[in-house]
DNA sequence: ATCAATACTTGACGAAGGAAATTATTGAGC
DNA sequence: GCTCAATAATTTCCTTCGTCAAGTATTGAT
């Protein structure tokens, strides 16, 4: 974890985690809240201060009959360190630095033109080093953490397969080590922003949770009892896959009834062309259209809606979450999306796991850069 | 764990676990497989022998180049401790005995004439005397394991709600014992049978696991990073409420389309009632038109068994298990239901998910029971 | 007999955390 | 201001647990 090679004690990161995810907390509070001895805590808060991951805050006043000595929290300090997170998409690098808190302290983005691993490099590295410079980050940056979307696999920082930059077992990490002069960590884009609202966002205390990103595709990300889920075959959260109507559309999958063949964008444009009779409708067209008040195009999206609801509906019912955040760029229209979704959810939702809170919100795309500067921050923590 | 009431290392309890569940292993297996060091090993054992809980069996013989000293595998004695379990269902009881390895040694059950809690208490305590009385199983037996349908705090002994017998807010592990008078467990009964099956069937060594029932209603067992799955609302395996026809018929939770709309039993003869105009027909009687080769029936059983294969892919798609075992009751008619099985989750399995293998098979009703022994295995190695 | 290879054991050591006493700091009551 | 009860943090001592490194045990090959 810390500047010197030394294994760190297990209260030290659980402290550390601790007070990063859930804000400042006096030592006896961190004992009751990690089941540890409050001697164990003094010891483990002691370098922790002294290295500067955390601070104690003025004490606090106390109420009560006998009141009692007043607590002093520990509180992070954000500044410690810095953390690059850059999120690759098929036409684009979205980039951001962020201190240990995972706050966003500078972006950027370039944009690409080839789908090539050399120009991807290229670019990524004009990317950090403009991000490391301008802020002045570069001498206390730990981690860069790269999110992509396809089947990665973290430990080796392997790409197994990205189907929208047509890469194959690319050694992303390696690479981009190379190139960039960081230390690097490499993540399946939907997990790391899952992992960003679990210990940032919307997800954080909670045993186990899940996300839904809606857009060109759907997934999902899930954490059960309090650990990401991978999946034995590097398959895990396939939500877009779950087949929602077997006299559905074909899927290109192979199956039927998809929530992806219903309400992916390509199909929610190609079903809007078909029955609004304009050809070259695109998704914002559709868009339009539907907050124009046309029933066909309208439906549409309410369909789409539904089935997306369903799926979760699927989620909560199997591993039951404290909580699911759906979100993903497709909800720039949740205002189309939000009422379909939750009457799916609540009509397929099963006795209790009704009762599960969903958040439908749009996410800034630069929340996915986000995700990822969490995974370098997880895996700096936990080092 | 233990006769005396210490604590046990941890080691201790991750030695035998694996022996329990993997067989017989050398030392240096072990070490190697707990990520311990040999001399952990060789000190976690020692007591384990002296307290008969394993054996050293006769040295193994080496081949290859320079040889070495034989390994001298630890093996389970499996009559060290036996543990009781019964699987209470709305009309019976079924009781097995098992050994430390949760291999059957008597069984035995009593049919149930009422469902009040009185009665229910009464026949367990005559079923468990027997049980016990007969083979002399007394002075070692453990635990006794309950396994019971509905939402079931397995930490309080808490039967919050049974279906089946109308239970509510039951404090059955309390009941039970003052009624026994042995140490009980309290578990879902598809749970336990996961749980069985997870350390002493086909789950052993997997990660991540799902067990599926068809019956009555269908369940689902899971288990994920090695832990069970339970669900922060209690609601988890809930499979059989996920929509799989937005078009389907209406389930009495207020879903449409829901696997046990399609391929519950009730679903299932009503609409081979229908369909084959007998009002009178059962589910036997079903089951015997589709195998004469009655096609309208055999379509009921032939879509049944697909939108079961779609709920079990959504399983596989979301979490990714290593493997699944679709088992129950339901299955007594499984050469009807395997093949649309198959078909249903091999369409809507996506990418590397539809190579998850699928065991398809009836499991004898005094699985169960042993499912509810096995809960009280777990519970007794990790006191 | 000697050697390499592998399995297991032993004893010294150190890391990690707990128990309980001690110190620190507050408000309330006098 | 002083004392007391209440709560927070620290300190000291101790136990537990597992590793390390060295040594013993047992085999086949030469």
């Amino acid at each position: 974890m810390f500047a010197e090679p030394e294994t760190a004690a297990p209260a030290m990161t659980a402290v550390l985690t601790a007070v990063l995810t859930e804000g400042p907390l006096s030592r006896v509070g961190l004992a009751r809240r990690l089941g540890l001895s409050q001697a164990a805590v003094t010891k483990a808060a002691r370098p922790l201060i002294d290295l500067g991951y955390l601070q104690e805050l003025a004490p606090t006043e106390r109420t009560g009959p006998g009141a009692g000595r007043p607590a002093s929290p520990l509180s992070i300090r954000a500044d410690r360190e810095f953390f690059l997170g850059v999120k690759i998409t098929a036409d684009e690098l979205i980039g951001v630095v962020c201190d240990l808190s995972a706050q966003v302290r500078a972006s950027a983005h370039r944009p690409l033109t080839h789908r090539d691993v050399e120009h991807v490099l290229t670019e990524l590295t004009h990317l950090t080093n403009s991000l490391l410079d301008e802020g002045g980050y570069r001498a206390r940056t730990r981690r860069l953490g790269l999110a992509i979307s396809g089947d990665v696999d973290r430990g080796t920082g392997l790409v197994r397969y990205s189907p929208f930059l047509h890469w194959h077992d690319v050694a992303l990490r390696e690479l981009a080590e190379a190139a960039t002069g960081l230390t690097v960590v490499v993540e399946n884009d939907v997990k790391a922003l899952t992992t960003a609202e679990h210990w940032f966002g919307e997800g954080v205390g909670a045993e186990s949770f899940a996300l839904v990103t809606v857009g060109t595709g759907i997934g999902c990300g899930l954490v059960v009892n309090g650990r990401l889920v991978s999946g034995s075959h590097g398959v895990a959260g396939e939500i877009g896959h779950i087949g929602v109507d077997v006299n559905g559309p074909a899927c290109h999958c192979g199956g039927r009834g998809c929530v992806e063949a219903i309400a992916g964008a390509d199909a929610i444009v190609e079903r809007a062309r078909r029955l609004s009779g304009h050809s070259e409708l695109t998704f914002d067209g559709a868009v339009a259209l539907a907050r124009a008040g046309d029933q066909r195009v309208g439906a549409v999206f309410t369909q789409a809606g539904d089935a997306i609801g369903c799926a979760i509906a699927a989620v909560a019912n199997l591993v039951g979450p404290a909580r699911i955040v759906v979100s993903g760029e497709g909800l720039a229209a949740y205002d189309l999306f939000e009422t379909p979704i939750r009457t799916g959810f609540e009509r397929q939702a099963f006795g209790a796991a009704a009762a599960c809170p969903l958040s439908i919100r749009p996410l800034p795309f630069e929340q996915w850069a986000r995700g990822a500067a969490t995974v370098g921050i997880q895996a700096f923590v936990a080092a």
